[in-house]
DNA sequence: GGGTCCTACATTTTT
DNA sequence: TGTAGGACCC
């Protein structure tokens, strides 16, 4: 086919380009994907070989898409196409020789990492350490993408908590090295520093890759950079594309500077700008413009469409989250019933997967078919788990958290004080758990039942390890039949045994179909795989299904129907990311992802009211809604309740749609609606001086109505009778603490309900 | 050692 | 609301 008949000038520059470094700035929907493809093609299309091509994208979902298209394109070429952990890991099978470590490494994920560094925290601090292991972990993470060596963080600890942390890090990494494993950020880290020591070694990378591609650049973190940077010295071919408007995983180490600077690394570079969006119409690109208008730290950018007007995007007002599920369920039903789209066009984002479960109630009771992607991931649940790791330690004897992790698992009578005993000689041996099982009768202060259980199961493992070679489905079914871990399962799970079952069975066809991809591989390839897997990679759009996600898994995709649901202040932006500029920024990036993906309709909601971690709370729209073109937009508030009088966060906002500076509400019912109520109206007591009946309404977890700070949750009460206080945390982020029969405080509550919203 | 119950706890986003 | 870890009892 003719690769640039349909192309517009700037596409063509792009994809004619050659030699030499090109950076292509691409706006949302401007036709991105193709351009790439193309591009690839193009460049087999002028005589360079499928192996010189080196192309990477940022999910394993969008490099199997890319790998498609070019295959459509230059049939039977061979391009690697792949993310950047993927080509790391193969790459490292190669080279971990050089930095130390065995080719069969096995790939710890984010679970196994936050195990080990607990483990290695205990060792460290026992009981004491002030720092958590989330914390230690993430910075770990942090310290890795940034390319910083344990040494490096020492010397930088600028107090106790720093000092343990990078003490933690050192000593994680070694129990890494004993257990001959790598964690996710290490595949980037190992093949630096390969790159980096050996001259020779990089030189014939460049050369083997001599066009590389990287998609998203704009997410790239700096041990990313440094591997780019490696590949494209001596053939400085490098395209790169991406959006510095969509840089969402700057909490990942990404780097937007990697992006705004690779004019200035690599000089003599092509700028090509792809402005124009094909993608969604006018009044969905307008509402995306506005909003990232409002992002300082930017370039100014136009993003112009010639596509229809379409409809007004349309934001709705629901009094619970139930209620918002319930009205985007309806939405969508209607939406199909008038046979314009199916479910499958259709898709609903969220700021975090714990925000999808209303939604996929109604949704279900609607009875309209979903699929959700991300939450706990197939891999990640306990059976999944136990098994996995059986693979792992039959793959590498030396996987300590493996063999931990199964020991016991169907119960061998080999519990918490036995396996302390193992831990203690196999670390003053320097030997790995497995081995020192095999041994058991050596260690000090195990029991005879207890030794017997070590060596029967390190024979166990050892008669596993024979099959190694065999295909992992054989080798999981023999696992499963060998442990009796069905049994198990039976025996441990009470209602839910049915649905583990079937997840080992899922497991079981996983790896039927590795096998068939992958006709070569072994245990540790599969597990790999596995590891390196996304949620989304699992995504199917072909189901014919509502697809359910968070904002962070929609990029890259697009939907004729979109929804946005929970806009509202410490969801989005989240309330973690409310301390500084930058990352404010990176959350109206965030949602301006989510409205991008739109082509034809875009719905976005909020409730007034959020039950979250089993509390009820009153709400405040997400700042970002002032931010947009309201007077363009259709909007309904539903909720049956108006706002109450706030003190608006910032500016003076006041006279703005979302925030109505009126409201002190005059109550109004509507059917499941709700109302506001004094205590003393509760008790029917008309208004006087508090009673004991009206104190009783104000409990923990009541939210209230402070008429000088707003609404409010009452978090803790002390004391009793006329004296009793209460501590009201306010949705402005300040705590203040009343006595409860003095202060003007009012419960919300639910209409015709028998009494205050309880906790619970 | 192992199972059960309870409490305390945290809680973004993901390769 | 969920879960992970601790206390408790068999």
């Amino acid at each position: 086919m003719d690769l640039l008949s349909d192309l517009t000038p700037e596409q063509r520059a792009a994809v004619t380009h050659i030699d030499g470094p090109l950076l292509v700035l691409a706006g949302a929907g401007s036709g991105k994907t193709r351009v790439i493809t193309r591009r690839v093609a193009r460049l087999l299309d002028s005589g360079i070989a499928p192996e010189n091509i080196l192309a990477i994208t940022f999910t394993n979902k969008a490099a199997g898409e890319m790998r498609e298209r070019i295959e459509a394109l230059a049939p039977g070429s061979r391009v690697w196409v792949g993310t950047f952990h993927g080509f790391c890991a193969r790459l490292l099978r190669s080279y971990a020789r050089l930095v130390g470590i065995e080719p069969g490494f096995t790939i710890y994920d984010q679970a196994d990492r936050l195990r080990a560094v607990k483990d290695v925290l205990e060792q460290l601090a026992g009981d004491e350490a002030r720092v958590t292991p989330e914390r230690v972990e993430s910075a770990i993470s942090r310290a890795k993408n940034d390319l910083v060596t344990p040494q490096a963080l020492r010397r930088r600890a600028r107090d106790e908590d720093e000092g343990l942390t990078a003490k933690a890090y050192a000593a994680y990494e070694e129990k890494l090295r004993a257990c001959s494993a790598v964690d996710f950020d290490d595949l980037l880290v190992h093949v630096v520093r390969i790159l980096k020591e050996n001259p020779d070694v990089r030189a014939s990378l460049d050369g083997r890759y001599r066009y590389v591609l990287v998609d998203e650049y704009q997410d790239t973190n700096l041990a990313q950079y440094a591997i780019v940077r490696a590949l494209s010295v001596d053939h400085p071919n490098l395209c790169v594309t991406g959006d510095p408007d969509q840089s969402i995983y700057g909490w990942r180490g990404a780097n937007l500077s990697n992006i705004l600077e690779f004019e200035h690394d690599y000089p003599g570079c092509r700028v090509v700008k792809l402005e124009r969006n094909y993608r969604s119409t006018k009044n969905i690109l307008s509402a995306a413009d506005q909003l990232i208008r409002h992002n300082r730290d930017r370039k100014p950018k136009s993003l112009l469409t010639e596509n229809p007007q379409g409809a007004p995007v349309n934001l709705t007002i629901l009094a619970r989250e139930t209620d918002e599920a319930e009205a985007v369920a309806a939405k969508i039903a209607g939406l199909v019933r008038e046979g314009e789209y199916n479910y499958s066009d259709v898709a609903v984002f969220c700021r975090m997967t714990a925000l999808t479960r209303p939604i996929e109630q109604a949704l279900r009771s609607a009875r309209i078919p979903y699929q959700i992607v991300g939450g706990v991931s197939f891999y990640e649940r306990q059976e999944v788990k136990d098994i996995l790791s059986y693979l792992g330690l039959m793959a590498n004897p030396k996987d300590d958290l493996a063999f931990a992790r199964v020991v016991n698992v169907p119960a061998r009578g080999l519990g918490k004080t036995s396996l302390d005993h193992l831990v203690k000689a196999a670390r003053d041996r320097g030997l790995p758990l497995l081995a020192m099982a095999r041994q058991a009768d050596q260690a000090e202060g195990l029991k005879d039942k207890a030794v017997r259980g070590f060596r029967d199961f390190a024979r166990l493992v050892d008669e596993l390890r024979a099959l190694c070679d065999h295909p992992a489905e054989e080798v999981i079914r023999q696992v499963l039949e060998r442990t009796n871990y069905p049994d198990y399962l039976k025996a441990n799970s009470d209602d839910k045994g049915e649905d583990r079952l079937a997840n080992l069975d899922e497991l079981v066809s996983a790896a039927h179909e590795f096998e068939l991809e992958h006709p070569e591989s072994q245990v540790h390839d599969f597990l790999a795989d596995i590891t390196l897997a996304s949620p989304i990679d699992r995504w199917d759009e072909q189901t014919g299904a509502v697809t359910l996600m968070t904002l962070h898994a929609a990029k890259g995709l697009e939907f004729p129907v979109v929804f946005i649901v929970a806009l509202e202040e410490g969801l989005l932006p989240h309330s973690r990311a409310n301390n500084n500029d930058k990352e404010l920024e990176e959350e109206r990036r965030l949602l301006f992802v989510g409205i991008t993906r739109a082509r034809r309709e875009l719905y976005l909601s909020r409730s007034r009211i959020r039950t979250f971690r089993g509390q009820q709370q009153a709400t405040f729209p997400s700042r970002f809604l002032d931010e947009l073109p309201l007077d363009e937009m259709e909007m309904n508030d539903r909720s049956g309740i108006s706002d109450p009088q706030y003190p608006p966060p910032r500016g003076n906002g006041s006279g703005s749609w979302t925030r109505r500076p009126d409201a002190y509400p005059a109550p109004r019912s509507s059917p499941g609606g709700f109302r506001l109520t004094t205590a003393a109206q509760l008790s029917g007591s008309g208004g006087g001086p508090a009673s004991p009946a009206d104190l009783d309404a104000l409990r923990p977890g009541v939210t209230v109505i402070h008429p000088e700070f707003g609404m409010g949750r009452i978090t803790a009460v002390d004391g009793a009778g006329p004296r009793r206080k209460g501590t009201v945390a306010f949705a402005t982020g300040q705590s203040r603490t009343f006595v409860l029969a003095m202060a003007p405080l009012k419960p919300l509550v639910r209409t015709g309900g028998t009494g205050p919203a309880r906790s619970g």
